[in-house]
DNA sequence: ATGAGTGCAAAGGCTTTGCATTAGG
DNA sequence: CCTAATGCAAAGCCTTTGCACTCAT
């Protein structure tokens, strides 16, 4: 969505607005999440910013929570993982890999997610649910883990 | 799906084969997700059969869900939900408020459930992804929620 | 300056486990 | 009978907090 450069001005300007500040660690931390291809567990930031404290990623990722910069998701494993809201990143699926536990970002096709919309909007509406938002993951094994064999 | 008695009865079918037992306690764990409306956290499951150890419902779930026969769902807050498994409640999809947590289930036409799975098989297939299931929530305010105008 | 952010370590809260006991088939 | 399941309480583990210090604006 946003070209590079523009992320950090767009990030640094939504805090701002909610008196917050954009500091090296968060600035560090957004570009972690940007640079990854993938939504990120906790233990995986850490693992790749080694300089971070455990409690400013913590409380930071609740901070990008909260202003909507950032969001949170459950793949197949029991932790969280974090990427970039989706008016940063665009809309978007993922492929869940209920073997290893990544997550890789996908798009559906246009034509099918407007349909898809288009659907949700009148369920929702029949069941008076103010809808906001859809997710839909695609669950199975990603191409490393079918090509290892291995099912679990 | 299954008729309310055939329940049980597949269930303990499926826990034999595994060479698993279908206790008191088993029984009644999944008797109160047959009869739960919508997929339930552990706090409610603990509240509504006060009879079971908070352990013989962490374990018997754990069982059941490598049994195949419940999964963990996550839907808003951070607890996972539990549900009976889909070959035995009916493939469907959720309605998650972001207000209160609520789960409920909801069906898509089958007719665009029909074309959604047509169209993330070809997505799969060219990710190379191992597609097993997919999982659609809509995600916004509950009747409930919606009325009380708590945005939250 | 001056309050938000930080960092360490302690506290918290849900979940899992150990082990002796009970009960399902 | 023999092993799976149970129940209590202890142990684990990720996450959150308290508090004094530091840095962004």
């Amino acid at each position: 969505m946003a070209v590079t450069g523009e992320l950090h001005d767009t990030v640094a300007a939504r805090l701002q607005q909610g008196d917050s500040r954009y500091t090296r660690h968060r600035r560090a931390l957004i570009e972690v999440l940007r640079v990854a291809k993938q939504p990120m567990t906790i233990a995986e930031i850490l693992a790749v910013a080694t300089d971070l404290p455990q409690s400013s990623v913590y409380r930071n990722l609740a901070v990008f929570e909260e202003t909507g910069l950032v969001q949170r998701l459950v793949g197949a494993g029991d932790f969280g993982r974090f990427e970039l809201a989706e008016d940063l990143l665009g809309h978007h699926h993922h492929l869940v890999c209920s073997s290893c536990g990544s997550m890789l970002d996908v798009e559906l096709p246009a034509e099918l997610e407007a349909e898809l919309e288009r659907a949700l909007a009148t369920l929702a509406r029949r069941k008076r649910f103010q809808l906001h938002a859809h997710r839909l993951d695609l669950v199975g094994l990603c191409r490393d883990c079918a090509a290892a064999g291995r099912a679990s």
